[in-house]
DNA sequence: AATTAGATGTTCT
DNA sequence: GAACATCTAATTA
């Protein structure tokens, strides 16, 4: 039985109002998944910040809503997950109030329990980059799949996550959204961040910089 | 080492 | 019908 030590993070820390910050904040905490009955737990490593209706590359932007975005207008706390490219379960951490549709996309995690399973479930044999760095290869390591997981309660016995501390600026990265060129000037805005120093990136841009030179 | 193509299905115009 | 918060294998150099 895995050790349950760690405390989930609660409601006050999805719902407040700044999404770049709690992005930032989650860097470093516990993502945890008991899909399948299969216990396995990373470590966040890189997360963008998606800001709402006032941020072309959201899904929401807008204020658009539909059946994929219902869930980004409802109380912080809970996954969104999508189908991107038709073929990737991307996870993300709804933030702030009921009616204000913000998220937080995890983009790569490091491994800590349950490896040997998220080798099995990414067809792996080796622990290393590629089993997890990636919005897409996170997923699949820890079993997320879109119709179970929509709209998942982050407290409940499913997925959670576990409070660990704080990086420091000096420890995280600051950069510009992957795969948003689409979205004008909000392409442009540094609202990635992933642990400096750590493999588990997805990729690394020439304009990334710590967030202690900025 | 860097670039390209192909996989695939939902959402939005 | 186009676009899409991606990944992998194959190809080029």
């Amino acid at each position: 039985m895995p050790e349950m030590s760690a405390k989930k993070l609660s409601e006050n820390f999805y719902e407040r109002a700044d999404v770049v910050q709690v992005a930032r904040e989650l860097l470093g905490k516990t993502l945890v998944s008991a899909v399948d009955g299969i216990y396995t737990a990373a470590r966040i490593t890189e997360v963008e910040a998606y800001a709402g209706r006032n941020d072309k590359a959201c899904h929401a932007n807008d204020g658009l809503r539909s059946a994929r975005t219902e869930i980004m207008y409802g109380r912080g706390g809970v996954a969104y997950v999508y189908l991107c490219y038709g073929l990737h379960h991307l996870f993300n951490v709804v933030t702030n109030v009921k009616g204000q549709a913000d998220a937080v996309l995890i983009r790569a995690v490091k491994p800590i329990a349950g490896e040997e399973y998220m080798l099995k479930r990414r067809g792996k044999a080796k622990i290393e980059k590629n089993l997890s760095s990636g919005p897409a290869t996170l997923s699949q390591a820890l079993g997320f799949k879109t119709i179970l997981l929509y709209g998942s309660f982050l407290q409940g016995d499913l997925i959670w996550i576990e409070d660990a501390p704080l990086l420091k600026p000096e420890e995280m990265v600051v950069s510009t959204r992957i795969g948003v060129d689409y979205a004008g000037e909000d392409a442009l805005k540094p609202w990635r961040f992933y642990e400096a120093h750590t493999p588990w990136v997805s990729k690394k841009l020439k304009t990334d910089r710590l967030l202690s030179e900025i």
